[in-house]
DNA sequence: AAAAAACTTGCAATTTATTTCAAAATCTTC
DNA sequence: GAAGATTTTGAAATAAATTGCAAGTTTTTT
């Protein structure tokens, strides 16, 4: 038996029983308990359980399933850094519209309490501040979109139409020279929305983006304040 | 018997009466005295119970609206059972509108890919569904009511209002002979223009809804099609 | 105020975790 | 394919925790 398919079998097992003991384990994996033992810690770490006296219990059945999309994505480390860069660029207390897209999440996860307001059509961003009763959360209405979690549709630009930001924290297909383009026709209605809302724009792009044209326009780049 | 299932028995058992002797309680999960004494010094710190000469009592009369974390919901079997049950009173490909609230969500778990349009104001059920592509899910707009995780605001009602559905699925914070009651004035607004969009009306209570008035009245007894 | 009940504290017995170490298995390198 | 290095595993020893009990103190009842 492979450690990989040990620990894929715990974690499995768990989730049928939600708590299990070091000797149900032992038994069901075959290995020793010190083994288990190990398994655990390596499964608490990646974040899969909870250890407790005795055994292992699930963990709390995080309500964002997006989080774990959003932590698939690749160039983990470069988004983080363009997040927290971006959101160095906040000052305290404006309103800030923020955009679907795992860039833009993770903006809003180095946001803190910064914003006074959020204004955003991604329900991962809607969730992140979900239990933060120090912003106001502005969430717009719309249709979801599966596999983003995004709200789209006419209801979520007339949301954001007649709304005013100080900032608008973008992302997007691709940029080249001749302006921004993004892959759904849906969003570009709503992130054109966005971009008349708000007063500074600053698109978070990370290097796959550059040089590279999506399927449909999005504005030039004389709109656009800050790239990060 | 695991340490932390044990202080989950007690808290649960304190749902159901109340207050408890430690005799009672040390016999319902069968260790000593001793060993009760110190989980509900534990439980008390986590602020889930009081602690008096004798035993324990319920801390706040725990009016449950006021948190959402669908872990540590009270009446979990019980709104699980309400939540299978309004879901099979749901004929399939209805448009769905699906209220916040604990009860509410359980009847989204289970609702499965029956409907086919569902229509909310509450954040946990649109995660619920958001990866799921069979269904068409409407959230309405609307700001972020912490605690709760349901939007709410003019946006909220707006989105509604000339919407259509077949059935609307909703909780309460109280019933009694002279109608429905909630408990917090900005849901009524929202929930009642639900109560204009649907066809049927669905209400789904727990035992320690009934006989009780919460602040606002919502509507009159005669509005309602079934009660769960 | 005395008696009874309940609470706290300290302690030993038991159970569970962590650490350590040697054997077995796996991977390198030649 | 064999010799050596690295990793993984199981078991024993050590450390930490939970549990139940009893002695002493506080609170409630009579």
């Amino acid at each position: 038996m492979q450690a990989e398919e040990r620990q894929f079998l715990i974690e499995q097992h768990l989730q049928k029983v939600e708590f299990a003991s070091l000797e149900e384990l032992s038994e069901k994996v075959d290995v020793s308990v010190s083994t288990v033992r190990r398994d655990l810690t390596l499964l608490e770490a990646k974040g899969a359980l909870r250890r407790t006296h005795g055994g292992a219990r699930l963990m709390a059945p995080k309500s964002d399933e997006f989080i774990f999309t959003a932590r698939d994505t690749h160039q983990l480390g470069e988004k983080e850094a363009i997040g927290q860069a971006a959101a160095a660029l906040i000052q305290p207390n404006q309103g800030v519209i923020i955009d679907s897209g795992t860039t833009a999440y993770h903006v809003a996860k180095h946001l803190g309490g910064k914003a006074s307001h959020v204004m955003t059509n991604s329900l991962p961003v809607a969730n992140h501040f979900g239990s933060d009763n120090s912003v106001e959360v502005l969430v717009t209405g719309g249709v979801i979109y599966p596999r983003l979690g995004v709200l789209v549709g006419p209801l979520a630009v007339e949301s954001l139409s007649g709304m005013h930001a100080d900032v608008a924290v973008m992302s997007a297909g691709g940029i080249t020279l001749d302006g921004i383009t993004n892959s759904h026709a849906l969003l570009i209605d709503i992130q054109r929305a966005m971009l008349e809302s708000a007063q500074r724009i600053i698109f978070c792009l990370d290097h796959t983006k550059f040089n590279r044209r999506s399927v449909s326009p999005l504005c030039e780049l004389e709109v656009v304040d800050t790239i990060v």
